[in-house]
DNA sequence: GGAAGATGTTTTAGCCTTAAACTATTTTCC
DNA sequence: GGAAAATAGTTTAAGGCTAAAACATCTTCC
């Protein structure tokens, strides 16, 4: 048990911890600064986004999703894999149709259901974009040392263990992005 | 250097490496983890204060600041620390005023300036909801091993440090939360 | 066959966010 | 003193996000 930074050890299996309220601070820490990791670097990208294709994250992300589906997804199955809302959802799609990137039908099957893939262009677009989003992350973390890297992702996959059983998995993993 | 999880050693000081293009793929998923861990953490917070507390992150995080100012905060000042637009600070003060937790005055000697400071009330609802933030985050990093807490720490320290520097510093830290 | 429930999508209503335009006030500087 | 520039805040326009309600279309099961 860590408590502002210091070690404490537990004395015996009803300790006082339990009894006294705690400020967590070492936890609130942790959180504040994986906060402002996540923030700088989404950030960064976003604005980069913006400027070399005048587009968005969550487009970026849509098309992501996209293109390891070359049959197509049904809505609400993009839906699940973003981690976003259905009405999102809708919205990011007429987006994306607009500018001929992707494409949405009918099923014949069912007719309640719409699907979707990127077209020709929306495929080579997407290439490009992916590339230069890659680069930018390896940009960012160019300056930490590789075997920091190994450690951080081992931690941060002990830190997703901990929230998820937390959260009894009911929240499995929102939105990731831009995976190629 | 490490590549795709395997690491790979450099045979001399002109590695192939910058040569040939890289897919980056340890960044990228290191970068997709830190994602996901926030958003999982983020989402189950902004959840529970709408649940526990009908509010929001961004009006929780006003309060913080101006819990840490008795004196109150002008409108600039606080869109400086929570780094986010004037606009957006008007919309938010006028929504935490209304339901009566902050007092907004003009300061008597600069008509343009506003100065806004919490409330008893909004102080009172404050401490509430800064104790049930400590330890919901508390609660979702129970299962991570204090030790593992530290290394992560650090690591995140390293990450930071790297992405300040890829991108000038120039991104001071957005969006700070809940700090109590 | 038809009601009941499940499933897929869209709509609605409400926040948050930035950038840019705008108002009002104060400062600067001739 | 008075015009020009700087500053503080608000408003507006455009986008993105969510949850929940509404709508449409299957599927199930009697």
């Amino acid at each position: 048990m860590s408590i502002a930074g210091r070690k404490v050890e537990t004395v015996d299996a009803e300790s006082k911890v339990e009894e006294s309220p705690q400020d967590h601070r070492m936890e609130l820490r942790l959180w504040l600064r994986l906060l402002t990791c996540a923030n700088m670097i989404e950030t960064e990208i976003r604005r980069r986004m913006r400027a070399c294709f005048d587009t968005t994250l969550p487009r970026f992300d849509m098309m992501a999703q996209l293109e390891r589906s070359p049959d197509g997804l049904l809505l609400g199955e993009l839906s699940r894999r973003m981690m976003v809302s259905n009405g999102n959802v809708t919205g990011l799609v007429d987006r994306l149709v607009q500018e001929g990137l992707i494409d949405r039908q009918i099923s014949p099957t069912d007719r309640r259901a719409a699907r979707v893939r990127l077209t020709e262009d929306g495929r080579a677009t997407f290439a490009k974009m992916a590339k230069a989003h890659s680069d930018w992350i390896a940009e960012l973390l160019a300056d930490m040392p590789a075997r920091d890297q190994d450690v951080l992702l081992q931690r941060l996959g002990s830190l997703k263990s901990s929230v998820q059983s937390a959260t009894g998995g009911a929240i499995p993993e929102p939105r990731r992005r831009g995976k190629t």
